[in-house]
DNA sequence: GCAACCTCTATGACATATCATATGTCTTTA
DNA sequence: TAAAGACATATGATATGTCATAGAGGTTGC
């Protein structure tokens, strides 16, 4: 039975949560992927990251991260200007538009999460995090 | 902080563990997905599942599980014929070489998961499967 | 100084995720 | 039984995941 494994579990609490966040984001008329929200944030409190950077902040890989920032780019939500001592880079800002996006993303979240973790106790929520973080040094070894 | 949010942990988790899981089926020569893996397990267990049932049971998309389908039968891990009262269907069938290919992956997911579960302990476990269930709950409703 | 090496970003190639929809095929209902 | 609805599969469009690598630009050691 696939329901007896815990990755079959943890796989799908986390693609039913995506799925939540998605839909309540849509829903609220705001045109961005919980992924580029998620790039989006990190570059907001920190402007000076590279992408390489970003991507090991939301776990992602650099090439996705540079496929969202122009997405983000295209999209308005970010502007990018040379970095005077290094050519190989832009310096990224959110734009006013970025940031409306984001203040109204934010209580979306909230709720998103706390509909999600309904139920579940502070001490609980610490255990469910000390086992994750064990299998992903589990699995980083 | 990102490290803070429970989303982020389970992310990461199996994250982590998908990428041990995947460099290990192909550390071993064995030129399958995962995600192809499990649906190709799936139609092992139950030859007349519609693509749609496939898809609920390894929570994907009808559509993703259609183009795996179609990498399974450009593979040769599947075989498919015509169904007699449906039209619409087709049976699926896993070839000698697809059954060849679980059987070598077999042992690789179970040392997988051997090392990810390392140090917890089966009440840990159930605790985890439990807290986890119950996110998939509130964010289905 | 410059060769070897490292870093930053972009992109090709392929697989998957998701939504919408097309097409063909049952099934039900009036 | 014909029309309407439900179902099975395929596919377009767009975004992401992953690996590999290209191309331009820094850095270091000699």
């Amino acid at each position: 039975m696939l329901s007896r494994i815990i990755f079959y579990s943890i796989d799908k609490a986390i693609r039913t949560y995506r799925k939540l966040a998605q839909t309540n984001i849509d829903r609220a008329g705001i045109a961005i992927t919980i992924d580029q929200w998620l790039v989006l944030r990190v570059i907001e409190e920190d402007q000076s990251l590279t992408q390489t950077e970003i991507a090991e902040r939301v776990l992602k890989d650099q090439a996705s991260v540079a496929r969202m920032i122009a997405l983000l780019l295209k999209h308005g939500l970010l502007a990018s200007e040379p970095v005077a001592h290094d050519a190989r880079r832009t310096r990224l800002q959110v734009t006013p538009q970025g940031q409306a996006t984001l203040a109204a993303v934010e209580p979306v979240i909230l709720r998103n999460r706390a509909q999600a973790l309904q139920g579940i106790s502070e001490e609980e929520l610490a255990t469910l995090r000390r086992l994750l973080e064990r299998i992903y040094l589990n699995c980083s070894t």
